[in-house]
DNA sequence: TCTTTAATATGACAAATATCATATAATTCC
DNA sequence: GGAATTATATGATATTTGTCATATTAAAGA
């Protein structure tokens, strides 16, 4: 459904979203591991998401990555979006080209209300949402 | 979620479903291209499942794969556990170890109750359930 | 302006997963 | 019992995905 590196960039967009501020910007030396993710994969996937204006970096001397108020606003699904690509969330149980609502798929039933939730889900939470729950107790961001 | 190799293996399933019986057996190769998997790599699923008696099959002349009444009233979610093993499929979605009720990773809450009713069809729905849904046009089975 | 720092760009390497090939064992039919 | 047929077992190859390494570019501070 996601791939790893999705999981790894919503890892470390959600350690910026804690930790980092205009004011404060984190090296990936110091992301990588306190959320468990290799250095340079890490680096990688940052770099990607910065390219895509959905973090924000600068280089140099404190320099680092970090979140603008406008990149917290932003909905999840962006992430994913940005290292995924739109389709691989949007593709049926079983990989079948065919399959949609008219033509479903044998599993396209079972699955289908499961995943459109989870689909709305990403795109209404935003980076900020998530970010205040950990802060609060409610979820939790471990290795 | 699940594997490519899952998902192959499913279509097999319900192309047996469909077009074999204990009278009927059928050869991998005359069951590969009308689900468009690749010969070598169905036949090697099949054979798992069939050593895990999710399948029946004899060798031989006039041999082949086919399902018994009892194959057929087996729920879905034995061929995914067969194929992909226990963990895959209850993993967190972010592969945290820790993840779980009392300590939820951020996304947890987003996706547990949509994965929880996934399984909970895959558990429910058995291979001939979904093979009349087939045969009822009620869905697809296509490439 | 020079040195240091940290992101960026690019591509090489490794591991996992999917795909293919070959030899062997069992069953049928003659 | 022998030839043909089809699953089984095992392992090799290819592709994808994840991981690492190096050289380059931009910013900061002296």
């Amino acid at each position: 459904m996601i791939s790893t590196s999705s999981k790894y960039a919503i890892k470390g967009v959600l350690f910026l979203a804690m930790h980092s501020s205009e004011a404060k910007k984190i090296m990936v030396k110091d992301i990588c591991t306190p959320i468990n993710v290799p250095q340079a994969y890490l680096a990688k996937l940052l770099q990607e998401l910065s390219r895509q204006k959905i973090i924000s970096s600068t280089r140099g001397p404190k320099g680092g990555f970090y979140l603008s108020d406008e990149n917290r606003s932003q909905p999840l699904i962006k992430i994913v979006h940005a290292i995924d690509g739109q389709r691989r969330m949007n593709a049926c149980v079983l990989s079948l080209k065919t399959c949609d609502e008219n033509r479903p798929c044998p599993l396209h039933k079972l699955v289908s209300p499961a995943k459109k939730q989870f689909i709305k889900s990403l795109k209404e939470k935003t980076i900020e949402n998530l970010a205040n729950n950990i802060a609060n107790g409610i979820s939790f961001l471990p290795l």
